[in-house]
DNA sequence: GTGGTCTAGACCACG
DNA sequence: GTGGTCTAGACCACT
């Protein structure tokens, strides 16, 4: 069973993206593994607190990407290829690392400023 | 004249947001002088692609904030005091930071990893 | 429920001021009682023929003035204290009756001549 | 030259509008002769507080109406069919009643009240 | 279904 | 040309 343990919500962007987010996320991490169980909409719209229909609409949306797939039932299982797994995480640590980067310049910290901010969060969280 | 040449809209935020997240930027990393003069409405909305009253919007928030001074009919003006320009750019570098972190660790990525990487994109760009 | 039936778009005024208008008059007039429902946006907007935005703008305003509650998702109610209504009748009737008396004398009209269009269309209609 | 002594702003529709009002009311009255001179752009923004192109496009629209012709350098003149004057004041008075009668029924400001706070304000102004 | 927000296009008043 | 406002349509999250 997938868990939604370290999930926050925390950004600009629609909840339903937000969840989509983290699951391809945890995919690409290797952490989910294929076939495994996916929390039904009524668990995780309480556990996180949102509304159902829109936990509904991000597994759609997964579902149309074959990501997960309902069976036996109401319960829906992941849905993931072993190839696809190396590539997603990658193409995901890049852009976010890229990101990083291009912030850090933007605003103008150094590298060994940046380091020390990196080190010191790496440690808090 | 703020430039926006670098500026590119990438994300699922709001437009408006992103807008006000790159000035902010800016502003932080000292690329924006006080008392710079501001593209109007027009121009930057045929620059970006989008709406006149998105980037009205943008800017009416700024306004609110302080960092810019419009008067009906003039060209506008940011409104840059040195005291926010520290607040700004350390809000902005921890909160890009910490969003970094999260994935990585999301991602399964390592400490020693996530460090490689941003050398080497640090390199990069 | 209150009803728009009587209600009928004919000023140059903006459409969400005419909505704004109407609802105060209605409840200065007593017509519309506290904790009565107000119709959806979706509703209004197809009954009037304008955009669901221009309803939503309206009652945003009213809002503010406290004279509507509303909750996401729920419908909407109106919230009438009884020293508003007053207020607002007070308020309706001064400018409306220092209007028609300023136009009347600009088109030369005498006050006997607008005394007896009044009478004859008070019984008209 | 027609004076705009008695003109005010005070409405929510546009500045351009109420003066196009204005004069057609003024005409109506009879207070404005045929071919009498119009004051200047420059000079009636002066006069009421409003930007030139204010004034401009309301003096355009009423040339497009025929109610005023621009001859002889800069000078405008109004053209009064002597014909439509009393139609055009027959209309705007009984639109304007009407409008008073209704908002007066809706307000439920009886025929009594009414006529008192007519005759109230017609002495006052 | 409900209310709320984001983006879009046209118009108004001003310098 | 400038900034500001009004109306419009699509989308998001919630009951």
């Amino acid at each position: 069973m997938i868990s939604f343990e370290e999930f926050i919500l925390d950004d600009d962007s629609p909840i339903y993206m937000q969840i989509i987010r983290y699951i391809k996320q945890r995919i690409a991490a290797g952490s989910i593994e294929d076939q495994e169980e996916v929390p039904s909409r009524r668990a995780l719209s309480a556990l996180l607190g949102v509304n159902p229909n829109t936990i509904q609409k991000a597994y759609h949306m997964l579902e149309e990407e074959g990501i997960i797939v309902s069976r036996s039932g109401a319960k829906s299982f992941t849905c993931v290829r072993a190839d696809t797994v190396e590539r997603i995480r990658w193409e995901l640590t890049v852009s976010s690392t890229l990101q990083w980067v291009k912030t850090m310049k933007q605003l103008g910290v150094g590298r060994e400023e940046a380091w020390e901010l990196f080190e010191k969060m790496w440690e808090e969280r």
